[in-house]
DNA sequence: TTTCTTACA
DNA sequence: TGTAAGGA
């Protein structure tokens, strides 16, 4: 498929895409035309970039995290790098921050949808509106 | 019509 | 990220 329909199947602007694959994110091949042609599994791939970067992931980090997101539950890591390591702990403590953050904003919503439930309630017993 | 690259806001 | 220019 070409860009315009990765695009509409990924939710993702194109824009956005020809950025990741500057980024080395994606390789998509190329037509005689000079138009991209991308595989079906690279929508999956798209799918779970755009989740590491609306992690906070940088988009250099994942680069590094690719050949571990292709491969399953059994992951097989030919050349242990420390440093890579190092980067991908940091990274998780920020996303168990980020979650835990989250978790308090999601908390503040409900209350406030509670009360705005309640205020609801209120009308409707005095036969307002 | 869709996509391409480059570049500016 | 959006958008514009100038082609194919």
């Amino acid at each position: 498929m070409r860009i315009g329909e990765l695009s509409k199947r990924t939710g993702v602007p194109t824009r956005m895409l020809r950025y990741y694959e500057e980024q080395g994110l994606i390789t998509p091949r190329r037509l005689d035309n000079g138009y991209r042609e991308y595989d079906e599994y690279l929508i999956d791939r798209v799918h779970k970039i755009r989740g590491l970067l609306d992690a906070g992931i940088p988009t250099r980090i994942i680069g590094d995290m690719l050949p571990c997101l292709n491969q399953g539950p059994e992951i097989v890591v030919t050349d242990p790098d420390p440093a890579l390591r190092e980067m991908l702990v940091a990274q998780r403590d920020k996303m168990t921050e980020r979650i835990a953050f989250l978790e308090q904003n999601r908390e503040a919503l409900t209350r406030y949808i509670e009360a705005m439930d309640i205020a609801g309630e209120v009308l409707h017993t005095r036969g307002a509106r």
